[in-house]
DNA sequence: TTTTTGATTTACCGATCGGTAAAATAATAT
DNA sequence: ATATTATTTTACCGATCGGTAAATCAAAAA
């Protein structure tokens, strides 16, 4: 009854596809590609996953649980005098160092949901402007006003810089950058 | 000898081209869609061009000279006391405005060439580096200190606004945050 | 008018795509 | 040991991809 060796071999795959979505386009990654970084055969994936569409969704789901739980999340200045936009924008510039993998793979699709309509893609786009929503609240919480636009400005700097080759875009500019626009 | 029909169908094509690499990524985008908004049958395009990829140079080729032209060319202001970076960022907003279609080209293939290392793509960096090398110069000639990272920051906003729907991201809240960014 | 040349279409190729059926393998339950 | 169930593989499917060869059509040259 309960799952034998399945879980992990299907995690296994999850993660295969985390990284093959990461490095190169929806339309560009194949099932087979998939599958040679997994070590299984492409059926394979079908057993666990109904379809690639299905697949690339639970990625899209499980980058935006750890982006979310590390930039949302508890930080380690917590209670400090830090306010919190600085505490944001550092834990979100830390994710950019540390898991590139998650954001590429947001950012190579995120415009996608404006020509496709199918659930699996609404449903990202939902997830997507969730997320952009929570930055503009964390800011609103002390600019007092801030624009869903500057909150996608700010996804969007960061999601470039995360396609980038890693040492193109110093952290320290691109924090230096947004601070700038959160002043006045 | 001075061709014929030709040049017409040829122009046809490689606006077709253009259109269909504005609303679809590269991988995308099939030969048979480039022909069937051309009102040509796919094998006359090899009549014209040698393949896919050299085809999407030439789309980018031209993509880049409209940018350029607009957005580096005499402006309206000129030898007014408007500064020059003003009159730049109101040139490159205005040319989002009405020639989104050259910047959505430009935006949905501006990371391909970190991962394809063929001629085409290479010549192709080579256009989109030089870009970002102009915007940074021009701010440069007035802030005195102008980082390429800023100049590709400001690209990359400008260019991920062109991939939202019209009217997502107002112009004028875009102008504020770059000029923002400019202004310490 | 006939011939030549440029332009366009029809018919097709091998490779690869996402996906399926069914057989083979491996582990558990009886 | 045997039957059952979960897992994995082999073999394949139709559709579509980028691209080519050769036939056809249309316009200019002779």
């Amino acid at each position: 009854m309960a799952t034998r060796m399945g879980n992990k071999t299907r995690q296994a795959i999850l993660e295969a596809a985390r990284e093959a979505f990461a490095s190169k386009s929806y339309a560009e990654v194949s099932m087979e590609d998939i599958a040679k970084i997994a070590h299984v055969k492409k059926p394979l994936i079908y057993y666990y996953f109904p379809s690639k569409e299905d697949l690339f969704k639970e990625a899209w789901d499980e980058a935006f649980r750890d982006l979310e739980d590390k930039v949302f999340g508890p930080k380690e200045e917590e209670g400090k005098y830090v306010r919190k936009v600085k505490q944001f924008l550092r834990a979100y510039i830390d994710f950019l160092r540390n898991d590139r993998k998650s954001l590429r793979l947001i950012e190579r699709e995120k415009n996608k949901f404006y020509s496709e309509k199918s659930k699996n893609w609404q449903y990202m786009k939902k997830r997507y402007d969730v997320f952009v929503q929570q930055v503009a609240d964390v800011i609103a919480s002390e600019t007092g006003n801030s624009s869903p636009e500057f909150a996608r400005a700010i996804t969007d700097i960061v999601g470039s810089s995360a396609l980038l080759p890693e040492g193109q875009m110093s952290p320290k500019t691109l924090e230096l950058i947004i601070i700038k626009g959160l002043k006045p």
